[in-house]
DNA sequence: GGTAGACCTGGACGC
DNA sequence: GCGTCCAGGTCTACC
């Protein structure tokens, strides 16, 4: 079943995809003509591969099966919120244009994160993420995924993303042992349980009119959660006043505002606390000089 | 409130 | 091939 789904201008499918290295972890692959290809596991239980390409003026979606009135519900609910094609971001790219590091941002479409169909996967990737390298969270998250993922019936080495409940069933030796998560499954095995026995309701975030503080607020009382974290998930939900301050932004503004001198988060909040709501977006999107 | 050290893995490096 | 060192963000104990 194909679909096209209409977004806000400006929109760019590739902006998307390239916006982060998400498109880089399980279950997603990059697919023939740049599309992206995704292993979803349907509400209905049903595992399938989501196709998405660039169409004008939006995405066109592609789902292999039988899908029924219910399934292409949530395929179109779950690929506009994955590639925000409802986001109005005008009101960053009119603060943009006055500054040349961003000057290119709306021209590009830049601001639009790609994201999972659930908080839930976003959280655990976001955990895989910390402290350690990127080639370490794709490994990790590629583990838990064909470790614990449904299998995709036509192809069954590939597998969706685990759900909350088989990842709770879990135990923290496996992930420790067999996944090598490390200090990180403590974290994920609690998240998963949380989510699983309905303690913790991720995926109403999403549509929470809740303050940011707030809402960071609830996001640091998960275990595993620190200041990147929370700021990473709540670039993802859409609330960019935090920065997400990791080594590569301390490394960063250094190069570009302190001339190599070492800095701390202080620094890197200070240098875009001019972009207010805009500012984890001016930071993500920012034009970096190349480090000597 | 601030700081130091542990947590865990994989990769780089030296021998 | 083996051992050592390092990077990476969060948590906890301690001051």
């Amino acid at each position: 079943m194909e679909r096209t789904l209409p977004a806000l201008p400006p929109f760019s499918f590739s902006a998307v995809v390239q916006s982060h290295g998400w498109a880089e972890l399980a279950p997603f692959s990059t697919g023939a003509a740049g599309s992206l290809t995704y292993v979803y596991r349907l509400d209905s239980g049903r595992v399938a591969e989501l196709r998405v390409r660039e169409a004008p003026g939006g995405i066109e979606t592609a789902v292999d099966g039988t899908v029924d009135g219910r399934e292409q519900d949530q395929v179109a609910r779950d690929a506009a919120w994955m590639f925000g094609l409802h986001q109005d971001l005008s009101p960053f790219y009119a603060l943009a244009r006055a500054e040349p590091k961003l000057a290119q941002a709306e021209a590009r479409a830049q601001g639009r994160v790609l994201r999972c169909p659930t908080l839930f996967e976003d959280a655990v990737k976001t955990m895989l993420t910390v402290n350690t390298s990127w080639a370490g969270t794709i490994r990790m998250v590629a583990a838990l995924v064909s470790q614990f993922g449904d299998p995709l019936p036509a192809e069954p080495t590939r597998h969706a993303f685990p759900t909350p409940q088989r990842l709770a069933a879990a135990g923290e030796a496996a992930l420790r042992a067999e996944t090598r998560l490390g200090f990180r499954a403590p974290s994920v095995l609690q998240l998963a349980r949380a989510a699983a026995s309905g303690d913790l309701d991720l995926e109403s975030l999403k549509t929470t009119h809740l303050p940011t503080a707030e809402l960071r607020g609830r996001l640091l009382q998960v275990r595993g959660v620190g200041p990147y974290a929370a700021a990473n998930l709540l670039m993802i939900l859409g609330r960019y006043d935090c920065i997400p301050v990791d080594s590569w932004a301390l490394k960063m503004v250094s190069n570009e505002w302190y001339e190599g001198q070492p800095v701390g988060p202080a620094e890197v909040e200070a240098a875009f606390e001019r972009w207010g709501e805009w500012k984890g977006l001016a930071y993500w999107f920012w034009d970096w000089r190349t480090p000597a």
